[in-house]
Formats: structure tokens, C-alpha cells, sequence
DNA sequence: TATCTATTTGGCTATACTGCCAAATAGATC
DNA sequence: GATCTATTTGGCAGTATAGCCAAATAGATA
């Protein structure tokens, strides 16, 4: 890998791994809808539960997401309400890489 | 994977794919401040040239660099100028996940 | 043309990630 | 306490990714 600072940006690098999954993405797309528990969650993937769960573990470690529980179930929200924003930088950064048509501003 | 939507939003998760790596990231850093060519992308990073090159094939295709050859040299750039913009919005998403000290203003 | 430099590509091994099943844990209800 | 539901954890097999070396390509220079 080549020892170098490469650890300087790894805050950045976890958070950009974390959603650089289909699954995850869309999980996270899901949430900016407010809340969802597991089971829900689970729903709209369609993958296995634990699969699910562990995807949702990453996202909470990079702190993307953060989770309460209630009862039985765990719910899981946005750590933060700028994630809107941030699928417009990402949509951004490669020239038209909007991918749910054309509704976003072109930078450049 | 759980067949589903999932291909949706394939060209963000290419983009973050992309930027999801120590070295991958540290070279888009790096073009913030112009562009360089590979024999000088290469000295930044520590690896093989191959594997550099092997990098910014990543970079380019995802949109994220653009290369342009002059001579016997390559020379990547950002492929728009927003990327600034987006490392600030990454450093938003999770709370507290600024990589260099707190100079990003905080969002939520 | 021969050669030299810069970059890319092919191929290989090591490592990391994904996703499933089964088992464990945690809390609610009977 | 027993049981039921929701979620997490452990472990494994399949797949993808990373990084090195060697070889190939492309253009410059002799």
C-alpha cells in the first residue's frame, strides 16, 4: 500500500467505504425518508437479516447512522439531515453522474 | 444481493467506490492543486507506477479525473472543480469526522 | 531504425468484502 | 420461567480488490 500519511484522511475514506455499497447506499437514501427499524429495513433490500444487520453496523461505525433501541426493535436514522446535500456533491463530481435522471444542477 | 432496484444508483456508488481508498483519495487530494502526471502521482503515493496507473484507470472511468497525454506524459486533473465542496460535505455527513483538525464548519 | 522514457496491461498471490446459515443475545408477552 | 420476536454475532464459502512483477504499448530522441 505504500506507508505514507494515507491514515491522514481515514475518517473520510471509512465514511466514503461505508456508502460505496449498493445496499448501504440505498439504505441510506431510505432513511432521509426519517427512521426505519431492521425489520424494515430488511424489507426494502431484500437481502438476508444479518446481512442487513451487518451492513447497518457499518454505516453506524463510520457514523453515517446512528440507532436507538425501542421494545424489540432497533431503529436506525441519519446521523446528520445534510445527507441531501451530499448525494448532490456526489452526483457533482463526475460530470452527469446523476443517476435518477436530471434534476440536479450541473457544477461544471 | 437481494435482486433489486440496486442498479438505480450504480454510477454514485462507482463514484464513492472510486474515492473509497487511502490512495485513491490522497491522489484526488492532491489534484486540487493542478494536475500532475503519473511519474509525479506516483512519487506522492509510494506504490508501483502500476498499480498508480491501475488507481487512476479507477478514477477516470468512475468520472472523477480526466487524463489528457502531452509528449510522453499523461497528466490527470479533477474532472470538475467542485471537489472541494465534496470533501466538506464527506466530512458533514458524519458528525466530527473531519480528517485535519476542525477547520470544516459543521452542519448538524 | 534503434533505443530510451513514461505509462498501461496481463497475470498472479494475498487480502478484504459479501452474503448466507446457524447460533446467540435482548427484550416482550404468556 | 417459558416462549416468542427482533436483532446481532460467529463462521464459512464465494467473490472482488490490491499490489507487485514482467511484458507490452506509445511516443520522443539519437
Amino acid at each position: 500500500m505504500g506507508a505514507f500519511r494515507k491514515s491522514v484522511s481515514s475518517k473520510r475514506v471509512e465514511v466514503l467505504k461505508a456508502l460505496a455499497h449498493p445496499s448501504r447506499l440505498l439504505i441510506t437514501e431510505a432513511l432521509m425518508n426519517g427512521e426505519l427499524c431492521v425489520g424494515a429495513i430488511q424489507a426494502l433490500v431484500g437481502d438476508d437479516v444479518s446481512t442487513v444487520s451487518k451492513h447497518l453496523t457499518i454505516l453506524r461505525a463510520a457514523g453515517v447512522l446512528r440507532s436507538e433501541k425501542r421494545g424489540l426493535n432497533v431503529f436506525y436514522q441519519l446521523g446528520c439531515d445534510c445527507f441531501g446535500e451530499f448525494l448532490q456533491c456526489v452526483d457533482q463530481v463526475c460530470p452527469s453522474s446523476t443517476s435518477s435522471g436530471s434534476k440536479t444542477k450541473m457544477c461544471c
